[in-house]
RNA sequence: GGGCGAUUAGCUCAGUUGGCUAGAGCGCCUGCCUUACAAGCAGGAGGUCACUGGUUCGAGACCGGUAUCGCCCA
């Protein structure tokens, strides 16, 4: 029968006899447990639970906020996901911290607005909708355009709704009254008024320029959707002839030959000798037998490749630029869908990949391609379907960065956009420092279409906040609307204050805009956070937020982003299921620190579920004893003046670092309270005058600190917190349990934050506390490596200095007794050691434990040895430090002093344990 | 090429202005049916704080350099 919990552990038998498993036993005893004593079950059952409050929170309207509301106030946008999406764990992390911040504040009495939506994600939401088509044999061309947004509505009707309910399973508490939606009609109106705004003010302009294609979603996109990646190529060599001696050429290297259909120059460094001669001189293009001039520019680099390039601006960037400084004329040799046009002669047709193959066959039956080498380069993809790029040249809307950027760099440089951490600022800036122009026009069908209607007969293209019947500029009604939509991002940018009811006049945006913070990944600092902070400036003259909390992303466990294609992302609505919401927002809030990435695992999220069934047999056993008599008042004992302390002092750090941002620290000291102080030592500490019948002032102070904890954990668990909550408000009004007056108002997530009160700190008590605490530690620690059982009672003398400290300790001879299994306690001034004694050094006090035939004196032997030597080595540190004549001199009085206290009074351990040694044997 | 982050116990991570013997969770070892909790309790083992040079009376922390891994930008 010793060893049980291994065969439970192995779950199998090995014994002839098999006695009762563990899980039996457990069954038995919660059987019994929930039967007889108490309608609260052993282990936390999260998901009723959770079903039950959040119903109950919204139909109560406690999420609901108005403008003229009470309280200062605080308001979160959500950075409102994809409309196609589904819950993944860094919208889980997301939301959670956002409802910790919001939670907090709402209880500290704030004004408290998180205002909830979704964005249409033109892209990925037009891709989705495709693909549903495509299973019926159609393209979207077959349906034209208005059967097909319509269909994207009907669809967004359908499925529109799905992750909305999974934050709400997350335990989000916004403003659902308010969701909002980015093509909603007063949203749609917001994109218009500002499209036309900034297009009236000269930073919104249309032009033919080269852009990111993706020829898959065949649309432009802007540069931060493209993502650059390594890939291992092919840096062909080519070569050009001259057109004046065919026999003669300059070869250029180039990793895409493609292209080269469309060159219109081969370019050199001026300051390269090799080539200074032949500039002006004319190249024929092979294949094509175009005449194209040799010209000098600075930007070619002469250590690439030949330090000869060919130029190809209308499918290249730097290329592009460079065609401009030139004049050179711009040749475009691909369609949409990046295969080659009749430019291309006779490749059109042909993909541009199989057309780069027969390419470079031709020119080596040419023997024009003079080498082929292996070369790593970056090649941009599509960030919706990572497709490759091509750049390519269109008309296209774009917004004129550089003034709305300087504005939004001089806000953070004023401090009006603070960071969290702040490393992020000068990521932020430097992307705004080295912004182009946003390319803003999508070639799709969903999203907000460009307010821009092209006239028939003059040509001019009128931009307005409503449809014009006639043309601006020649009166002409033959006006066709633009074909474009915006980018979604615009949309998103205007996220703060189109949510709020601009551009409407509204009490709403007066009230909650500038908004409070913003909490997102780093992901989308440029997509997102400094669009906002440009559009907010440019539209309403002040920073969207004054915070912007930069969270951590989650990888797996290996440390990869948890992504579709590897399949190894966690669905946390599984988690949720398997674990409960509170353990997974409690997991996630551990782990995650100062804004660094996350490592993920299930099993991580056991540490939150069994910190809720902590929080819940702890509470479980509260009620019990709650249940019966009331609190009387009396005398606090030194347990209760403990626990009251350091409840003072937790929720001076938890407010802290909430403040701070420092989500981890506050759920890291409230985990460490409740479990290390409240359980481990007030509970136990309590059990034997709740269990003695008297009416005890215990109950009072359990039923206030259990309130604090539950108060304070509630906007990191709410769920846990609420359902135990009720039951603790309950029993505290028919138990007349009150302690200085807390008021418990109808839930907890509106009842006060316990604001810290530092006057109630009691010094004195955790002083007085803490040598009791090793005390009692050191006999456990005796017994246990002595074999003495735990509950076993012992006699126990304590040998102090003076009679004061006897004195002093024997006021609380009491909690030694109890906590320690303690028959007798025997405490005086230099008594001597009981014989077959184990011994223990605390401080000041000496512990000797009379074992008479259980002590196994090898095994005490060992132990004193052990501890001599540890506390040995330790004096040897210290005495280093305090015969360094630097450090007498240099380190700070009190720090000098502190260690001489200290070693001393360790020498004395040492001396005494030696003592204890020697007399082992005596 | 530039920037940022990470490197601390077997694993995952804390460690806030430099100062008690570097902590936690999981895992591991010993013991435990203890009337709140075995998703637990009590006790314990386990660390050249990546390497290197420096600043300092004192460095896991501050500064310089190196290595490895990761992210972002070009």
């Amino acid at each position: 029968m010793r060893c049980r919990s291994v065969w439970r552990r192995r779950g199998v038998f090995i014994t002839i006899s098999q006695p009762p498993s563990w899980t039996d036993f457990q069954e038995l005893r919660s059987h019994r447990m929930t039967e007889e004593s108490s309608p609260l079950a052993t282990r936390y059952d999260a998901l009723p639970v959770e079903e039950k409050w959040y119903r109950h929170w919204e139909e109560r309207g406690y999420f609901h906020a108005e403008a003229r509301g009470g309280g200062a106030p605080f308001c979160i946008v959500i950075p409102p996901p994809n409309v196609t999406g589904a819950l993944h764990m860094g919208h889980a992390l997301n939301e959670t911290l956002q409802d910790i911040l919001v939670r907090w504040r709402r209880m500290q009495g704030r004004n408290t607005l998180w205002m909830p939506g979704t964005d249409h994600a033109g892209i990925a939401t037009q891709n989705v909708v495709e693909r549903d088509l495509a299973k019926e044999g159609k393209r979207r061309g077959d349906l034209g355009r208005d059967k097909f947004i319509e269909r994207v509505w009907a669809w967004k009707e359908e499925y529109g709704n799905r992750i909305i309910n999974q934050l709400k399973r997350v335990g989000s508490s916004c403003d659902w009254e308010r969701q909002r939606f980015t093509m909603d009609e007063g949203l749609s109106r917001a994109v218009r008024e500002v499209f036309v705004s900034l297009h009236e003010r000269g930073l919104i302009y249309r032009g033919k320029y080269l852009i990111n294609w993706c020829p898959r979603c065949t649309t432009a996109l802007a540069d931060d959707e493209v993502e650059h990646e390594d890939h291992e190529g092919s840096l062909w060599y080519i070569r050009y002839p001259f057109k004046a001696e065919p026999r003669l050429f300059i070869t250029v290297a180039t990793t895409r030959p493609e292209t080269m259909l469309g060159d219109t120059a081969v370019a050199v460094n001026p300051n390269d000798e090799r080539y200074k001669e032949f500039i002006g001189q004319t190249l024929l293009l092979p294949v094509v037998n175009r005449e194209i001039p040799i010209i000098a520019d600075e930007s070619v680099d002469p250590e690439f490749g030949t330090g000869a390039v060919k130029i190809t601006p209308a499918h290249d960037p730097n290329d592009f630029q460079t065609g401009l400084r030139h004049k050179l004329p711009q040749i475009s040799v691909m369609n949409e869908d990046a295969t080659m046009n009749a430019a291309a002669g006779e490749f059109e047709g042909m993909d541009r990949y199989e057309c780069r193959e027969a390419l470079v066959e031709e020119l080596r039956k040419l023997k024009l391609l003079e080498e082929t080498r292996r070369h790593q380069h970056a090649v941009g993809h599509c960030y919706r379907c990572h497709t490759v790029i091509e750049p390519y040249l269109s008309d296209q809307w774009f917004v004129k960065m550089r003034p709305l950027a300087d504005a939004a760099l001089a806000a953070s440089a004023a401090g009006k956009v603070q960071f969290h951490p702040e490393r992020w600022r000068r990521v932020y800036e430097s992307w705004l420092e080295n912004v182009r122009d946003w390319c803003i026009s999508r070639q799709i069908w969903w999203g907000h279409r460009i307010p821009a209607w092209h006239c028939a007969q003059c040509g001019k293209i009128t931009v307005a906040r409503t449809d014009p019947t006639a043309c601006a500029h020649c009166g002409s009604a033959s006006l066709r609307q633009d074909e474009d939509v915006l980018d979604t991002w615009f949309s998103s940018a205007l996220w703060p204050f189109s949510t709020l009811g601009w551009p409407e006049k509204s009490e709403l945006l007066d009230k909650f805009y500038p908004t409070s913070v913003l909490v997102t990944d780093r992901g989308i600092i440029y997509f997102w956070v400094a669009r906002m902070v440009m559009m907010g400036l440019q539209m309403m003259k002040e920073v969207p937020f004054d915070d912007v909390l930069i969270h951590g992303t989650i990888l797996d466990g290996q440390g990869r982003k948890m992504s579709k294609s590897l399949g190894n992302g966690i669905d946390p609505i599984e988690v949720i299921d398997q674990y409960g919401a509170d353990a997974m927002r409690f997991s996630l809030v551990m782990l995650t620190v100062e804004g660094q990435d996350v490592k993920l695992s299930t099993d991580k999220f056991e540490m939150g579920r069994n910190f809720a069934n902590k929080l819940w047999n702890a509470s479980r056993f509260a009620m019990l004893n709650l249940a019966s008599g009331k609190g009387e008042e009396g005398e606090l004992t030194i347990e209760d003046r403990w626990i009251l302390s350091r409840l003072e002092e937790v929720k001076g750090t938890v407010g802290h670092a909430l403040e701070e941002f420092q989500l981890n620290e506050a759920i890291r000291t409230l985990y460490d309270f409740t479990w290390r102080e409240f359980c481990d030592w007030y509970l136990e500490a309590i059990k034997p005058r709740l269990a003695d019948g008297n009416p005890s002032v215990a109950r009072r102070i359990l039923a206030h600190v259990l309130d604090g904890i539950l108060r304070m954990l509630h906007p990191f668990m709410p769920f846990i917190t609420e359902e135990i909550w009720q039951m603790l408000k309950a029993r505290v009004a028919q138990g007349d349990l009150e302690w200085k007056g807390v008021a418990y108002a109808e839930s907890i997530m509106i009842s006060p934050w316990p604001a810290p009160e530092p006057k109630l700190r009691d010094r004195e008590a955790e002083e007085t506390f803490a040598p009791l605490q090793d005390i009692i530690r050191a006999v456990r620690n005796i017994r246990s490596k002595l074999g003495v059982a735990e509950r076993q009672l012992l006699n126990v003398s304590a040998s102090v200095a003076d009679e004061a400290a006897a004195a002093r300790l024997r006021s609380q001879e009491r909690i030694l007794r109890e906590m320690g299994f303690i028959e007798q306690i025997t405490i005086g001034v230099a008594l001597p050691k009981p014989p077959a004694s184990a011994t223990d050094v605390i401080g000041q006090v000496q512990v000797f434990v009379p074992l008479k035939g259980v002590l196994d004196l090898d095994v005490e032997r060992d132990r004193l040895q052990t501890r001599i030597e540890k506390t040995q080595a330790y004096i040897e540190g210290l005495l280093k430090k305090l015969s360094n004549r630097n450090f007498l001199d240099r380190a700070p009085a009190d720090v000098v002093a502190r260690e001489k206290a200290r070693c001393a009074e360790l020498e004395e351990e040492v001396r005494k344990l030696r003592q204890s040694l020697a007399e082992l044997d005596a």
